[in-house]
DNA sequence: TCATAGAGTTAGGCAATCCTAAATAAATAA
DNA sequence: TTATTTATTTAGGATTGCCTAACTCTATGA
């Protein structure tokens, strides 16, 4: 009777770890590996403390560190971090779609839950919304089995003059931004168009199609770095 | 200007300081005040961590303790006591009617996201419910102002053979047990008649109304303690 | 090349929560 | 009443996760 090696049944990870995880993957995505400092930017807790948990996760084997260059998910932590993904954005949808949250609330809400949630009451949620695809901000959502395709699209801030463009996601993560660009009319799906980019980092103006035809709008730069966007046929 | 002394915003409590408050209301409320062992064996922990947590929860004025004696729950611990329970029973009532969980999955689920859930989720939950007054297992809901009516119901162990009587509630921790009593068609609202209490702890026989009438039951005394019941006119 | 700014790490702490072992108080039985 | 049992508390530790202050490494610009 060989005892099969099966992987230890994973202990569940902690809150904060799992927070840990989630920013080092949205780090990565965009780029180089996730540096110490822009861990904890995003998370708001001191550097000194990041070098500590790093520490720990690197233990776990749930990422790799390079002292002084940065840190990478393996690929159990890559798993981890989709794992809570999923969870928060099933519980996004379902907090807008069912319990009729506005979405500039749900992100916070989700950030709690995420951490308290069964996979059971995960896969019921998402049974009961018919499996979606994507968040209330355009966020894709991971498969049970961890798998993602997580495009990077260009932001508003960096789309030329005339160009037709379908909004796909926006940042989640500030209500005011959130409700303000709702107010604009821009949201996962809307079309757009670009009347005018100002130059020196000026006002984007902005044609925005609604149910009564359009209507022109104006965003800064900041606001514009927030929404993705991708070109349309014309 | 008179600074109105407002009380300062109460801190959210940690997870395992709400679960001790419940504890011992729970405790409280069937008689003395709780004892230290009492708790640790509720809540599966050594008589010493609780020892630790009795002084800090008194430091917060949550209970008052008597040396050797026990705790009581103060009215701010009482309070936030209820509003735990508040949580707790609304996620199972949602649980149940909303999500489609078996009663006896509903109580570890709720345990985990009494402590996430913000006040704005329980409430659109409560709201989604209309409002219900009582969980999947008869325990009633305290109001959003801390409001219950928590009788004491004898239990099925305590009945004379011959009465009538009404289901109304079961206790909710254990889910095998649960299970069972399903398959009995012991649950809150169910409509019973002792037919026989054998002595010396034996068995209770009952008659259990259904939609086909009824059936015939006989459950041990160590469920029957489970069971809380109340007389009903022949 | 070398000084220095900025990023990262280490050292030393603190609070919450749990633990075991030892000491003490209270209740019970002889 | 005293001895024993049981309940409670204290002492001393461990872990997680955060902090500040001080030190060290890396990369940059003169």
């Amino acid at each position: 009777m060989s005892a099969s090696p099966l992987p230890p049944p994973a202990p569940p990870l902690s809150g904060p770890v799992e927070d840990y995880l989630k920013t080092i993957y949205e780090l990565e995505r965009v780029g180089e590996p996730a540096t110490t400092n822009d861990i904890a930017l995003r998370l708001e807790i001191s550097p000194a403390s990041v070098s500590g948990m790093v520490r720990r996760l690197a233990d776990q084997g749930l990422i790799t560190h390079e002292p002084y260059r940065g840190v990478r998910l393996t690929s159990d932590g890559r798993q981890a971090a989709l794992r809570t993904l999923r969870r928060h954005r099933i519980l996004e949808c379902y907090l807008t779609e069912v319990l009729g949250y506005p979405w500039d609330r749900v992100h916070p809400e989700a950030e709690q839950l995420e951490h308290a949630a069964s996979e059971e009451l995960i896969e019921r949620m998402a049974a009961a919304l018919g499996n979606p695809v994507q968040d209330p901000h355009g966020a894709p959502i991971p498969t049970r089995d961890g798998i993602v395709e997580d495009i990077t699209f260009r932001t508003l801030a960096e789309v030329a003059q005339g160009e037709r463009l379908r909004v796909r996601r926006v940042q989640d993560d500030d209500a005011e931004r959130l409700r303000y660009l709702a107010e604009l009319g821009i949201r996962p799906g809307a079309l757009l168009r670009v009347l005018d980019k100002a130059p020196f980092d000026g006002p984007i103006t902005l044609w925005v199609d609604d149910s009564a035809g359009g209507t022109t709008r104006a965003i800064g730069v900041s606001l514009a770095t927030q929404v993705f966007v991708e070109a349309v046929a014309d």
